[in-house]
DNA sequence: CGCCTTATTGATTGGTTTCAAGACACGTGG
DNA sequence: CCACGTGTCTTGAAACCAATCAATAAGGCG
């Protein structure tokens, strides 16, 4: 059973699990629930008792804003874990929301404390992946803060490549996009009609080819030198993590 | 010695620390060094072996971009860990420069493995506040992303000012600001010129003073409402921390 | 077929950038 | 004391990118 956990797959790319990490986490994917397309599966605001193991399909966390647009904040893979940002408070922060249908594995947030007391590897993993989101969101502020509209989508597909390619190394180059425009402007802090004519844009340039719901990437280049991408996925530095 | 550590003073504001975790801190803040304003301490690429204890001055990290801008992707405050953000990588992701005359106690990496080992309340508080501020980046993101100039420079006052409230909770509505309108701008997202326009305009309306170097918030509320704040800076949720 | 969601395209508007000039404070040296 | 340079902030005019408003097209599905 363990060996196809996307999530032990995942977390193993980085370093070698131990049994005790192992453990752990076995212990936070013990339960599983459906969830169809565009369900919330929960609000802003709700208390946060639970965190998610993501097993099947895409979701998104996003704050809606006073004027009545909305912000995309995070978009969750299979092998992610939801709901970190928000275990420093107690009520949640974002709406998680089905991109498409699902399956997750949800856990009490109580059940971290062992992961701190009898699995220190698993819990300097975490944090070490935790901080490394600081610098993939301070790359994605950039990009938002900085770039134009063509940049942004640039860097947006880049950024999922490289998210997608953490648990499948032999991707192709042709990426499911299961958003729909309106969706990726949220992200990007765009208008879905902008997001139209950039994507219009780029695929006149011959950077990349749409086909009903997926992006073919042709130029990855091109687009890297574009926004000046770097992939922050790939690797981490686990030098300094406690020995078993 | 260690009752006038500002980190010490910082993380007790969470939860009271018990002798491991205050043992573990000592030991990171041993050394102290001194660096004038304007000193690069560290620059893009450079390898990270340390990280710092900020005792004294304000600090900020940034990103040269291709197009020669750059963007401020943290400001430090004293009793700030400056570094947690990179310990993933094995070089740096952004220059670490002095806003203005500093102290740092500068510690290798490599001691926080016996932070998880021996002091796993100190790291889950570690964790806690790098989760913590996977929230507090992506408010940000809504304030670049869709928010107006006026409302930005809003956001960034009254986030400055809830980060100073950790460590001095009587401060009164006049913030010390020495940062120039350029680095505002870097860390905005805006243009030098339309940070000047949009202080003014706020200036003009009465919800703050300006007087060489310091502003005075007039209007708390009305800025408030103005961008929306929410302050993620004063209270976390503990309950789920290993006890002792 | 008709309905709904999603994507495209055009015309207009507007907030911000860019470029440029001027004001002001401050320190330095003559 | 004044001349001068430097860094910072302010102000104006023009240009531009993306937002907004609005109409049309294209699919998917009951």
């Amino acid at each position: 059973m363990s060996h196809d956990s996307c999530l032990v797959q995942k977390l193993s790319h980085y370093v070698p699990l131990c049994q005790r990490s192992l453990d752990s986490i076995a212990c936070l994917e013990r339960e599983e629930r459906d969830y169809a397309r565009g369900a919330e599966i929960h609000a802003e605001g709700d208390g946060n008792t639970n965190l998610y193991v993501v097993k099947h399909g895409w979701l998104y966390s996003y704050v809606d804003m006073k004027d009545g647009r909305r912000q995309i904040v995070e978009i969750h893979h299979p092998g992610d874990i939801i709901g970190f940002p928000d275990i420093a408070f107690n009520e949640r922060t974002s709406v998680l929301k089905a991109a498409e249908d699902v399956y997750l594995c949800p856990f009490p947030k109580k059940d971290l404390d062992q992961v701190f007391t009898n699995a220190p590897q698993l819990a300097a993993l975490l944090f070490a992946l935790a901080v490394r989101n600081q610098v993939i969101m301070s790359d994605f502020l950039q990009a938002i803060g900085r770039m134009s509209a063509r940049e942004r989508i640039a860097y947006f597909l880049l950024d999922l490549m490289a998210r997608l390619r953490i648990a499948n190394k032999q991707m192709s180059t042709v990426i499911r996009l299961p958003l729909n425009q309106t969706e990726i402007s949220d992200v990007l802090g765009l208008t879905n009609v902008y997001v139209s004519r950039s994507f219009t844009a780029l695929q006149k340039d011959g950077l990349i080819r749409r086909e009903n719901g997926s992006v073919e990437v042709l130029e990855e280049e091109k687009l890297v030198s574009l926004c000046d991408f770097v992939d922050r996925h790939n690797r981490i530095d686990t030098s300094w993590f406690p020995r078993q």
